[in-house]
DNA sequence: TTATTAATTGATACAGTGTCAATAAAATAG
DNA sequence: CTATTTTATTGACACTGTATCAATTAATAA
């Protein structure tokens, strides 16, 4: 079966990270080796726009330079695998938006309206490349759409706080960003994160 | 090769129609009745989320009741069909925000901001089922962009000639619009037109 | 009716998937 | 350091789907 970008993730769960594993026990440093190389390969395949109807398991094999067997010894499939993926760079993204500690989520600055937003794009930007194919997937971009609304629910606790509110639903206003972000990356994110996200809270 | 929701169209031509051609030598019956088949055929399969991975040209073939072999006499392969399903589509979403004739230009209706809208979210609407599906590819995204920014070109217009302007770049107007569009099918169009119509005319 | 064109059928070479057993290579425990 | 365990490689396999043919059957147009 050829990849037909679905990767799916089922699972929505920031709370355990995929590097690590809470058991103790070690692993094979030729099991982390590999994956890592799968992974490396395949992102700089996406990266590199390569077509994505002719993106195989020998493909991705030949550019981490491991044998295809191996590959199934990892992962079920090519969908698998980006699963995985989606995993990790998901989890980036919502430690973008999240306070680290105590002490900024008291100073409130990030609870002004639209402060997550600019290392929300920062972090898109940097894996522009990446984003840019994977906001393709359905699944994928309701993911990021979930990530989004957390964002704007939080500027609008904030203006209820002060008395005021948005004059469209929220959903309205997650699914603009999300638009405005995809066609950002479409066009190679001509604009600053800066101003894109000052665009944004002009909109809302 | 299996689909992969590629289906690009590499031309924008919205001046010429499919369904006659300028040539007037009559087109053998078997010819437009094969073709329609296929057509009907692979957007059934598209409407009822038939899994995109597994869209096969024999898939197509025996919905369409067709031989598999028939289908590679008129067609390349699946985004070959697609791409001529898309034009077609495409035309019919574009005469819904074109003026029909002179009477209706003249009224000015047409020129109101927001008042071409209605008509194309309703042409959205009634086919969400395929819209939904084809708003995954790039190129058609693209297509259809440059269909809303026509509709968005036209109410800045009409509010500069008032003297108005929009806070925000046209990009960015037709960026939120598709993507609320594209949340609206992904949410079974849970919305009616006239209501997105006036919550997106609210947001610019 | 006859000539023409389209559709079907069965066959083919090819590419990719996913699995397996046998073997080579690397990592860890003793 | 050696023996044992685990992982990676290799070549083979059945399977599915693609894209193309030549030969045949069916429908259309004159």
């Amino acid at each position: 079966m050829t990849f037909d970008i679905r990767f799916v993730a089922k699972v929505m769960d920031y709370s355990q990270g995929t590097d690590k594993m809470s058991n103790n026990k070690k692993v094979d440093p030729r099991i982390i080796r590999t994956k890592r190389m799968f992974k490396e390969a395949l992102i700089s395949l996406l990266e590199e726009n390569y077509d994505k109807s002719k993106l195989t398991v020998q493909s991705i094999a030949d550019r981490a330079e491991l044998n295809r067997a191996t590959f199934y010894l990892h992962y079920r499939d090519i969908e698998d695998l980006m699963e995985q993926i989606i995993d990790e760079i998901l989890m980036e993204m919502y430690n973008t938006i999240s306070p680290m500690n105590e002490e900024q989520t008291s100073t409130g600055k990030w609870n002004r309206t639209g402060s997550r937003l600019i290392p929300f794009l920062e972090h898109i930007q940097q894996h522009a490349g990446l984003y840019n194919v994977m906001l393709e997937n359905r699944d994928f971009r309701k993911r990021v759409f979930a990530i989004i609304l957390e964002i704007v629910s939080l500027w609008e606790e904030n203006r209820k706080a002060r008395g005021r509110t948005f004059k469209v639903a929220n959903e309205i206003i997650v699914s603009s960003t999300l638009g405005i972000v995809t066609w950002w990356l479409e066009e190679g994110t001509p604009y600053s994160s800066n101003y894109l996200a000052d665009q944004i809270i002009k909109l809302v």
